[in-house]
RNA sequence: GCGAGAGUGGCGGAACUGGCAGACGCGCUAGAUUUAGGAUCUAGUGUCCUUCGGACUUGGGGGUUCGAAUCCCCCCUCUCGCACCA
């Protein structure tokens, strides 16, 4: 009688030996064969386990228990972002403190994440928002101040009115927060940041070495936005100074009819002409009221004023009015922008509503022309009216032009980035503190390394609003100046949760070391990460972040690699019923009551099972039976063989069991290493039909003895990265010894795929008339023989001429035929 | 607006470099077994045509090819990213 599989209690049982006999432990010191697989870490910030989740982490583990399988020495650890807003927002909610809130929700999270089966070594387990981490947060970011990588400056920050706090760029969405949604305003704030600027060069270089999606390197080149120019400087009328403009194309300098400055551009206020005054502080205050998004639209027809003053084009000495005009950014290059419209499309657009001239300078064909613009030229071609540089072609230009102003001093080249420094300045409680003291005498002092951690103070109004928290905290506030003794003032800022995330791959390795951040041989020997796995909503934050961290280090001589993840995977999101999870559509699939319903195991197959792991899949209520279905047919039949304990010899209908088999392995590897779990899951499932239909088919006594002895093992092996629990259990009731992840990972032999027949297709004309079998060994001349001398396919070609006839090896035979003339 | 990806049965999805479209699973139909089953097993299941058999089928339209889901051109829809970046 074969017992019934009984998922609960196989999952429990095998979880607690695993974490008895220490079986994931990973000997950091064995390098030979090392392999880093890391998934993001967790963001406890109150709820419990959702889908995205789990469809992040099992299969991960999948792909983890696959590699350990294979011989490698995985190291695949799991944390808890621990730190942020949502968390103490949570907290606020529900009135207590976000320390308490957090840590039993880290309770909660650890037990689901054990639950869920994954071979996480727990022993290296690290919790952001502990002291023993944020020690060493705060001494990284001392590191990047003393090497003028950390600075205060005031600036136009963003801030959301929601979060009470300030965001970096890459937080904000459209003009929005991209946690709460909230429109996000400017406010001019002295905030802290970190120059990620420095490395844009290097950051864009990097994307040469690593194995990422084509899609997240694009998108992080796209922020990074680099381009290629020159800045020109224009003399002002009447003025001694001077308004640098960054251009891309100072092959148009001589078709430049105005000049554009931003409404904010510094200088707008001294160049403003007294009898322009009220109408350009009427602009200005318009341009302000603009909400970012609807200002930076596109499809906003473009407005600007002349503020009455004229600078001096350094090429031809023409006077040229300067304007503002809100299409001008003042956060991008020089915030000023030498108009050339009859190439240029905005500028284009621009000079037509005002009526400002239009010249061409660059013609397609070197040629000049009477007619009248429909639009922008914005090609290259030759310059035309343009001087001494009359007849050259445009990308020549580029070069004389920009070495003419050079000579002349009035113009260099330059290479200008759209990325802007990492604000990392947050007005809130929940996160680590800037180490940094304020004295009146010494100024900005850090604080000594000695005095880390500068703790979270218990004793503070942490609900308030507008205020940092930690400015309510005077015990925490006035503190002696390290450097003269005298009163000071601490930083009450906290740090972007981001900088907590950016390094946490290092301390993984050694999470319990006092002294020291990371161990710079273990990391060395370690890193990169192998294999990296998470949402894609992190291309431009976090990942980018990361990358930075990691270089920064690695020229402070702390590490000796460039890039701290080597393969990056997506995974996609899981939908419901065709739409995207949502509270408020009230789809969402909480996953413990199917884990209660089928077991982890049953629940984390079905995540791989439902598509493309980079895609992500549809949820179906129905469909996860079909993996139950599966598992238990598998219970079934494993039990059974071993009962029946086969000891014949029977040999034909084996030997497709066989060849059944080795597909399955060889595919199952293939697709398991390119993260396509579905397909992987699917070959499984062939190979089960068809020991199925043998067990079926072949009395018992005549079954092949290595079906027990070669085939089930082979088959518990294939599913066992799928499956953990429910293996081990089965390899564990066929008398193996523990445990199956200690097993090597079957390998297929090629020669046993080939078979002895193939069945081909006959195709007349592109239409597939017909089927033969064919020995492997055939010649292509007399498959065709034998083609044509098929009955069904000799109707077709009767009385017709056979034009050309080929041969696709193993697949089909292609006839074309023609009446006969 | 620009850029990238996608569109395949009733459903989720396969099809690696052009080679028998629809693997695998869900659902459905019939049968077997069972006291019963939402358990299990077997067979069937793209659409249309009256059949042996045939015709049509990968968002729509054209093309290249002996042969196209796959390559090329045009159009439609969806998803994601960027959005005056000078």
């Amino acid at each position: 009688m074969i017992p019934e599989y009984k998922a609960a209690e196989i999952e429990k049982k095998w979880q607690k030996k695993w974490e008895t006999t220490k079986l994931y432990r990973c000997n950091l010191q064995d390098l030979e064969r090392k392999l880093y697989c890391l998934v993001m870490f967790i963001y406890p910030s109150g709820d419990k386990l959702h889908i995205g989740h789990w469809y992040n982490y099992a299969p991960t583990d999948t792909w983890a228990r696959f590699k350990r399988m294979q011989g490698f020495n995985v190291f695949e650890p799991m944390g808890y972002d621990a730190f942020g807003l949502p968390a103490e927002n949570y907290a606020i909610k529900m009135g207590v403190h976000p320390a308490e809130s957090t840590e039993k929700n880290i309770n909660v999270i650890r037990e689901q994440l054990k639950a869920m089966g994954a071979m996480y070594d727990w022993d290296h387990e690290i919790n952001t928002s502990r002291p023993e981490y944020y020690q060493w947060t705060q001494w990284l970011f001392l590191q990047l101040y003393k090497n003028g990588l950390a600075y205060r400056k005031k600036a136009a920050a963003n801030w959301c009115p929601t979060c009470q706090t300030v965001l970096a760029n890459e937080q904000v969405v459209d003009g929005y927060c991209e946690r709460c949604e909230s429109e996000v305003l400017t406010r001019d704030l002295e905030q802290w940041f970190f120059r990620i600027t420095r490395y844009a060069e290097q950051l864009l270089d990097g994307h040469n070495q690593i194995q990422w999606p084509e899609k997240t390197i694009s998108m992080q080149k796209n922020w990074i936005g680099k381009s290629i120019g020159a800045t020109i400087d224009f003399k002002v009328v009447d003025h001694e100074d001077l308004i640098q403009v960054f251009t891309t194309r100072p092959d148009t300098l001589f078709g430049v009819t105005y000049m554009v400055l931003a409404p904010e551009h510094p200088l707008v206020e001294k160049l403003t002409r007294p009898e322009k005054r009220a109408e350009v502080d009427a602009y200005i205050l318009q341009a302000r009221k603009l909400r970012e998004i609807d200002r930076t639209s596109t499809e906003k027809e473009k407005t600007g004023v002349f503020i009455g003053s004229y600078c001096v084009n350094p090429v031809n000495k023409e006077q040229v009015p300067i304007w503002i005009a809100d299409y001008v950014l003042v956060t991008y290059g020089t915030g000023a922008v030498m108009a050339v419209p009859a190439h240029d499309q905005r500028d284009f657009e621009f000079a037509q509503k005002y009526h400002l001239p239009i010249r061409k300078v660059i013609s397609p064909n070197g040629e000049k022309s009477e007619d009248d613009l429909t639009q922008a030229f914005e090609e290259t071609g030759v310059m035309i009216d343009s001087g001494q540089f009359s007849g050259m072609e445009s990308t020549k230009g580029i070069d004389a032009v920009v070495d003419y102003l050079w000579e002349n001093g009035c113009g260099d080249r330059r290479v200008n980035y759209k990325l802007r420094d990492w604000l990392i300045s947050r007005q809130r409680y929940w996160g680590a503190p800037i180490p940094i003291i304020y004295c009146e005498g010494c100024g900005e002092v850090p604080v000594p390394e000695s005095d880390l951690p500068v703790l979270l103070p218990e004793n503070v109004e942490f609900k308030g609003k507008g205020i940092s928290p930690l400015a309510t905290s005077p015990d925490f506030v006035d503190v002696p100046c390290p450097k003269c003794g005298k009163p000071a003032r601490r930083e009450i800022d906290t740090m972007d949760t981001f900088v907590c995330s950016s390094w946490y791959f290092l301390r993984f390795l050694t999470p319990k070391i006092k002294d020291r951040a990371f161990d710079t041989s273990i990391c060395d020997a370690w890193l990169p990460v192998d294999q990296y796995v998470g949402g894609a909503e992190h291309a431009v934050m976090h990942l980018l972040y990361a990358r930075f961290f990691v270089k920064a280090l690695r020229d402070f001589g702390l590490i000796h690699f460039d890039e701290p993840f080597q393969r990056l995977v997506h995974q996609g999101t899981i939908t419901n019923k065709g739409a995207k999870m949502s509270k408020s559509r009230g789809n969402v699939v909480n996953p413990d009551a199917f884990i209660e319903k089928y077991g982890a195991d049953t629940f984390r197959m079905y995540m791989m099972f439902m598509g493309a792991y980079e895609e992500g899949g549809d949820w179906s209520d129905e469909g996860i039976v079909g993996i139950y279905r599966f598992l238990r047919r598998i219970w079934r039949i494993v039990l059974q063989i071993h009962e029946s304990k086969p000891c014949g010899a029977e040999g034909t209908r084996y030997k497709k069991v066989v060849q059944q088999m080795h597909y399955a392995i060889k595919n199952c590897t293939g697709d398991l290493e390119r993260f396509h779990f579905n397909t992987s899951i699917s070959r499984i499932m062939e190979l089960v039909n068809e020991i199925s239909l043998y067990i079926q088919n072949v009395p018992a006594n005549e079954q092949n003895r290595n079906l027990n002895e070669e085939l089930i093992p082979n088959l518990l092996r294939l599913i066992a990265p799928f499956a953990p629990h429910f293996a081990e259990e089965l390899w564990e009731r066929i008398g193996k010894t523990y445990s199956i992840f200690d097993q090597k990972w079957p390998e297929h032999d090629e020669s046993q795929l080939i078979k002895e027949t193939t069945s081909m297709g006959i195709q007349i004309n592109g239409k597939i008339r017909g089927q033969i079998e064919v020995a492997v060994d055939v010649n292509d001349a007399d498959i065709i023989k034998m083609a044509m001398d098929d009955e069904k396919i000799k109707q077709y070609i009767k009385g017709k001429t056979i034009q050309k006839a080929l041969v696709v090896k193993n697949k089909l035979v292609s006839l074309v035929i023609k009446d006969m003339p």
